[in-house]
DNA sequence: AGGAATTTGTCCGTATGTATA
DNA sequence: TTATACATACGGACAAATTCC
C-alpha cells in the first residue's frame, strides 16, 4: 500500500482485463476469493473490495455458498446500445414537428438551477415550444429547454434547426455527450403548459427531464411535460445490464 | 452474529433513523468512527460497512481526514433509485420490507391480460401488499404481483419469502430472467390504492409495471403505485466512448 | 509555512455464520 | 450430511487527506 493505487484496485483491473479478454467466461465461475488472494498475494478482504467493485459494475453476480458468476465480459458495453436510445430520441426529433413559441432569458433560481444541473443566479436561454405528431395533428408534449448562456450566439440558429437540439449543441460545441441523466416525474400540469396544450387546467402530467452532459457540463436540459392519459414510457431491462427504450 | 439481521445492517437502520429524526443535522458531520464504535460496541469494520451503506443511499457523504458529512435527511423519499439491472432491483428487495395484505385468484379481464402479459380468460394469482422503508417506517409504494397459476403450488412459500419475488418464480422453474419490460404511466390512483396508502382519495401516482419474462413467458408482473410526490423515477445513460461524426 | 492531531482509506490475519451444491 | 465459498465480524496497523494550531 505504498504508491498511489490501492491494492485492490490494480486487483480489479487485471480482473476487468481477464473478462474482458474472456479468460472468465460468461456464465462461468471466478476463482474463489481465496484462490484470488493466493494468486495476488493479498488478503481476502483486499480481494474482496475489487470483487465488490465488480459487482457493482456489474461484471459478476456473487452467490453465499456458490461463488462469484461472470454475467457480462463488457457491461459498459450497453453504454453502447443506449446510444441507440439518444439516436431514438433523434428520430423522434426527425419524425415529429417542434415548433417554437416563445425563447427568452432567464435567471436560475435555486430550485430550477438544481433540476437544469446550474447554479443559482446564472444566466440561461428557455426555449419553449410544443411537439406535435404532424403539421396540425396531435400534440405530444411541451417542451421547455433551457440552455446555456455560452450558446447565446447559437439559440438563433437553434430555433431553425430541424432535429434535436442537443444534436445541434453537441456538434458546435465538438464535446461528446457523455451521459444523459433523466428524470420522470408524475404531477398536475402547470397552467402555463395545459393551456398551450389546450387541455383542462388540471391536467395530468408524465413530465420527463432530460439533461445532456458533455465534458464542459450541461448543454441543455429540457421538460417534456406529456398528457398523462396518451403517454407511457416504456424501456427494456436486458438480463445483460443493457437499458433498452422502446 | 447469531439472529437473522447482521449487526451492520442494524446499526444502519438506527442511524437512518437518527439522520431521518434530525438528530444529526443536514451539513454536520457524524461522529467518527472511532465514537461510533464504541457507542455501538461494534468494530471499525462493523462501523464502515453501515456507514458505506448510508453512502450508497445518499444520506452522508465521506472525506479522507475530514469525516462522515450528512448530506440528506431522507434521501429515500425524493426519489426512486434509478434501476437499470436485476441486481439493483433485488437490493431494493432485499434493503426494504414487503408486507403482504391479500392473495387471491382473478380470472384476466382483456385489459388485465394485455398488462401482465397473458391471455384473457386465464386464472392467475394476485398478491397485493406495501413496501415499506422498514417496519414502522415509510411506505414506498402498494404493490400488486400478478403471478400465473402454474406456481399455484408455489404462492404460499412465495408469501413468506424474503427478497425479491422475480428472484424465487426465477430460481424455481430453473429458467433464467431474459428481460424486464417496465412501463411507467402517471395517472390518478383508485380508491382500493389511496386507501391502503393512506392518501387523499384523488392522490397521484406515479405507476411502474413490471414483467419479468423468461424462455417460458411471464413469470410475474408487478404494478408499484408510487405517491407522486413523494417519487422521482431517476436513470442515467452514460455513453463512454461514443464519437459521433458526420 | 509547517507540523501535529484527527479522521477516513487501505490492508492484514483470523474466526465464525450461512447459503448452496 | 458434508464440503465449499461467500457473508459477517473482530482487532490491529499504517497511509493519506484534512484541519487546526
Amino acid at each position: 500500500m505504498q504508491n498511489g493505487e490501492p491494492r485492490y484496485r490494480r486487483i480489479q483491473r487485471d480482473l476487468e482485463d481477464r473478462l474482458s479478454r474472456g479468460v472468465y467466461l460468461v456464465g462461468s465461475l471466478l476463482p474463489t476469493e481465496a484462490d484470488l488472494g493466493l494468486e495476488f498475494k493479498a488478503s481476502r478482504f483486499t480481494i474482496r473490495e475489487a470483487l465488490r467493485k465488480l459487482t457493482e459494475l456489474g461484471y459478476v453476480s456473487r452467490t453465499q455458498g456458490r461463488g462469484t458468476e461472470v454475467v457480462s465480459s463488457d457491461p459498459r458495453r450497453s453504454y453502447v446500445q443506449s446510444i441507440q436510445t439518444l439516436e431514438e430520441l433523434f428520430q423522434v426529433a426527425l419524425e415529429t414537428w417542434f415548433v417554437v413559441h416563445d425563447t427568452k432569458r432567464v435567471v436560475l433560481d435555486a430550485e430550477l438551477a438544481k433540476s437544469v444541473g446550474g447554479k443559482t443566479g446564472e444566466k440561461w436561454f428557455c426555449i419553449t415550444g410544443v411537439r406535435w405528431t404532424e403539421p396540425g395533428g396531435r400534440s405530444i408534449a411541451m417542451i421547455e429547454s433551457y440552455i446555456p448562456s455560452r450558446f447565446e450566439d447559437q439559440i438563433d440558429k437553434l430555433e431553425q434547426h430541424t432535429g434535436a437540439f442537443f444534436n445541434f449543441l453537441e456538434k458546435y460545441c465538438g464535446e461528446p455527450i457523455e451521459q444523459v441523466v433523466q428524470e420522470i416525474r408524475s404531477l398536475a400540469m402547470p397552467l402555463r403548459i395545459s393551456r398551450q396544450l389546450g387541455l383542462r387546467p388540471d391536467a395530468l402530467a408524465l413530465q420527463l427531464l432530460r439533461r445532456y452532459v458533455t465534458k464542459d457540463g450541461v448543454i441543455i436540459a429540457s421538460f417534456n411535460w406529456h398528457p398523462a392519459d396518451q403517454f407511457v414510457y416504456k424501456m427494456k431491462i436486458d438480463s445483460n445490464n443493457s437499458v433498452k427504450e422502446n
